[in-house]
DNA sequence: GTTGAAAAAATATTGAG
DNA sequence: CTCAATATTTTTTCAAC
């Protein structure tokens, strides 16, 4: 799982682009594009590049809201907790944190009633929370899916 | 920024794998591959489609650590608060929200030591926030990529 | 809005250095 | 690991329905 300046330059690419074509990467960082396919291939085996995704609008499909949801979990139910959660539909991704909260989630839906719904009669009736907030994603100012690809690990 | 249950089988198939051919959409949905081109060239142009990410492990290039951190900001300095935010190495995610805190983000950090210094050094004395909590990261239990898309909106 | 066919381009594969 | 050549597949374009 060790990766080079030339993976490095790959994975900008596909961070910014994932439908790049190889050839035009091997035209950028001046090798191959059997090299560039060749080193694609080993860190999607490597699971150092998870996948390629589309990134939709959550509003052209429907989700008009979203929020951030703080759990707090009851001592020794962490497990049967966090299998429930998943399950859940709309949860997009379940942190496990230090302090205030135990479970930080994120969580789409259609809209109000549904995000009530989700929480109420899905989430907290779960039992084994202690505590629960909601906090109403008013809108969000800020989001890359490309983290900066430092040059040197460290 | 109307879509049909075309658009939506496109955009099931781009939320999974964004390097799916468009061949292979057509021959799944039935249609030819210049209409699918067609279709995704549309909601690209409409903003529903937003780009094409490869979804790289943050662990793989450098980022051992994630937070969570949320921020409450004195009133009226929003604006700037928001500029100083934007421009900080390491800051994925940026929400305004309801609640506790007026804003949530989500940052990576190479090692505690980065991450206090982006915290302390970066956020903190920014100056513009009455509190601010971190919530570590100790690890994603779940996450999509692939939000549901519900066979029609509402 | 869809199609089919042709042209252009990209990707997968193979063999060799 | 990298390259170059080839075979295969995909993307793109466009006239026509």
């Amino acid at each position: 799982m060790e990766i080079d300046d030339t993976d490095r330059e790959i994975l900008r690419a596909l961070q910014e682009d994932a439908r790049t074509p190889f050839s035009e990467i091997a035209r950028r960082i001046e090798m191959s594009s059997a090299t560039v396919h060749d080193r694609v291939n080993r860190m999607e085996e490597e699971g150092i590049i998870r996948g390629y995704h589309a990134d939709v609008d959550p509003k052209a499909i429907g989700y008009e809201i979203s929020a951030i949801v703080g759990l707090r979990v009851e001592q020794g139910r962490e497990d049967e907790t966090l299998e429930h959660l998943k399950a859940v539909d709309g949860v997009q991704e379940i942190n496990l944190t230090t302090g205030e909260w135990d479970i930080v989630m994120r969580v789409f839906a259609a809209n109000t009633e549904d995000l009530r719904q989700l929480m109420f009669e899905e989430v907290s009736q779960l039992d084994g929370f202690s505590r629960t907030q909601t906090m109403v994603v008013l809108g969000t100012e800020y989001e890359t899916h490309e983290l900066p690809v430092p040059d040197r690990n460290q």
